[in-house]
DNA sequence: CATTAAAATGTTATAATATTACATAATGTT
DNA sequence: AACATTATGTAATATTATAACATTTTAATG
């Protein structure tokens, strides 16, 4: 096979799954990227999910979990993934990923009661998107 | 039907469901709560869903989003689910609520770079917990 | 370049999670 | 009692995800 992939160190699957999320700028749905990626070649969910845990683990996309889709990072890869924040509009049901130095400093060093600390965190925020708050 | 249940305001099937995630002491899947509660009468997958809609909303149980799972609330009902903290073990799996209030304040009251502020929030961290850590 | 090992892909089947739709029963209100 | 509302029962199906195994491609080695 040809090597149909860009510079960085993407497998075709892989490419062809991320290029699909980060086209659709809204999060995506596994399902989803299948029925879009059948044209490219991929016919069946192991495809797609092997790609996802792929680029989750690099850090190129994430999993919002509270919806079961996928966006593409918005923030230098999350330090490869650790330290997600989103905004998610209850009404619109609009995802954005949260850039917010001072947010990801307090929770990389908050400890919990126990003295314990975490390589690792996801916050998923639910409120009004600026649009929906205006009506 | 009589009333089977206690002085709250579950009903029955909510009560069942409720008491078996609470004996469980860590999160339980849906079809786990399914077929441990068949001998109560609760035959199918509406039964269970309908009860865990409920106790969610009410702030009894959370949904641990990452592991598609459901525990009791540990924490005066988090203000009916609208801000909640997990310690997540990697290694063990083991979720604890977390409960403390420098944390809460400060979610509640972050505002992102827009100036948007939130009205709930879910916060999973992942780590080793004391027992994983020390072997 | 032939051989082998490792990584990626292809394919089928099935498991696990969750919802829709509609029927019946229980409860509360007038 | 009549009606509306809430809760429950039930069957079917939709959605999300993984297991298992075969084949192909790529990389590494001699
Ligand atoms: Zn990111
Ligand atoms: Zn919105
Ligand atoms: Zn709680
Ligand atoms: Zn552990």
């Amino acid at each position: 096979m040809t090597k149909m992939h860009k510079e960085n160190n993407l497998t075709k699957n892989e490419q062809i799954v991320f290029d699909l999320i980060e086209k659709s700028r809204e999060p995506v749905k596994a399902y989803s990227i299948l029925s879009n990626v059948k044209k490219k070649g991929i016919k069946a969910p192991p495809q797609v999910y092997r790609a996802l845990e792929k680029l989750i683990k690099v850090g190129k996309i994430h999993k919002v979990e509270s919806k079961n889709s996928f966006v593409v990072c918005k923030n230098t890869n999350c330090e490869v993934s650790n330290a997600t924040a989103f905004s998610i509009c209850q009404v619109c049901e609009k995802v954005t990923e949260i850039v917010n130095s001072k947010l990801s400093k307090y929770l990389k060093s908050f400890q919990d009661n126990t003295g314990m600390r975490y390589k690792k965190y996801n916050l998923e925020f639910f409120g009004l998107c600026q649009k929906c708050k205006s009506k």
